[in-house]
DNA sequence: ATATATAATTAGGAAACCCTAATTTTAGTA
DNA sequence: TACTAAAATTAGGGTTTCCTAATTATATAT
């Protein structure tokens, strides 16, 4: 019953691990991603390691057992199939959706989310282009990788983004870049990996490094050589 | 932020008062209503008084204050737009969506409330009769009445009950009374209120007092001389 | 290597919620 | 009226969740 807490405590350390596999999961990420303090983060990490959804300690950071990896990825599930069926549904713009799903992610009933995902015809990706675990919380196969990945002569298809912020999708929309697009990678600025190509209207289209790596892409080009294998 | 238990203490106090204008709120039917104990009760009865909620005296037992009035009677609107939405919109049967409702009634969004109530059609009533209060908090006039206030004669429409618990859902089922159903009042038994009536297709029907109460309906013969004018 | 910044931890405490047990009111009835 | 049952209240305590301040580790950098 007092899952809310607990659910967003798993979500997080879901989504921080998820960011780069590398990096651990520090109580200070954790406490910055749930606005919390530290101390705070760290005696529930005790409980919820007591409880057996996590592992803890300093060198390795936090973990999610199975058990903890269960119930995060099925919030995620259940937050963008609330975001999809908001937008695609209810008619809300991309900007309102992730508050309410916020709220409505911990709303427990499985039948609920069938019926909604139903509805919005068992999409496997959101309309951001995340992908929306199964009810086994396996997420599809996709090979979407950052644009920052591609070489000269890439084609590419735009599938999604992993920043979500107002301030990145409004300086996509500035550039003119939306869902599906095409893109052709024409040249990358050695010296600091600015990307230029051009769009299915020819128009050039410059984006920075920095973008790019948020701004998730499929090759369709065969052995073009860029940095991930399709 | 911490509005759930509150809403669910306000919601309460608002619903007892509702069952019977006469009698006061006492700790002991929030405690009842809530599966809390009176002590709890009255320590929040306190601090909701403090916030300007309630007011509360041996006396006069719990009342909302306007303040107060207006959350509670805000997260009925959301309890029963969501009730029938999940009913006509997402096909769950009636027993299923009340559980929902009482999580989703919680989800802060007018926006979504908007959205939902206008894709179910703005009713003024819920499947079940229960009145839906507009944003301002005013609930739809009705002359439904109890079953129980005819008088020989009368002519009524079923237009919805006041108890929802499966039990008598069942019995006005294994009784064929549906919503809308036209019932001819043929005579009141005198010893313990028994109705005996007719449906459309002139079946009789035996109603014992104690379900007629719960069963409402409007009186749709003029001047039938029922206890409840039209 | 030592100073310094950053991260983790410990200690102690406040507020929200909820409880049991005991006591005091209040109300109902013989 | 006096007794008794029910309701309200007080006292005291437990858990959860969150904090600040102080301390200890761990890195980083000169």
């Amino acid at each position: 019953m007092n899952s809310f807490k607990e659910e967003n405590y798993l979500k997080a350390i879901y989504q921080l691990s998820v960011i780069d596999k590398e990096t651990i999961v520090s109580i200070t990420d954790i406490a910055h991603s749930l606005a919390l303090k530290p101390p705070t983060v760290l005696e529930k990490l005790n409980t919820l390691s007591t409880k057996g959804y996590v592992t803890y300690n300093k060198i390795e950071g936090a973990k999610l057992t199975k058990k903890g990896f269960d119930i995060a990825i099925n919030i995620v599930r259940r937050h963008r199939i609330w975001e999809t069926y908001l937008y695609k549904q209810l008619h809300f713009s991309w900007s309102e959706v992730h508050e309410i799903a916020e709220q409505l992610e911990h709303v427990n009933s499985d039948k609920l989310i069938d019926k909604i995902y139903h509805v919005i015809g068992s999409p496997e990706f959101d309309p951001h282009g995340d992908p929306i675990p199964n009810k086994q919380g396996v997420l599809p196969v996709s090979d979407r990788r950052p644009l920052s990945k591609s070489v000269n002569g890439c084609k590419c298809v735009v599938l999604g983004v992993s920043e979500h912020s107002e301030a990145f999708l409004n300086h996509l929309t500035d550039l003119n870049i939306v869902l599906n697009d095409k893109l052709v990678v024409e040249q990358i600025i050695a010296y600091d990996e600015t990307i230029k190509m051009r769009n299915k209207n020819k128009e050039l289209i410059l984006i920075s490094s920095k973008a790019a790596q948020q701004l998730l892409v499929i090759c369709v080009k065969p052995n073009c050589g860029c940095k991930i294998k399709i």
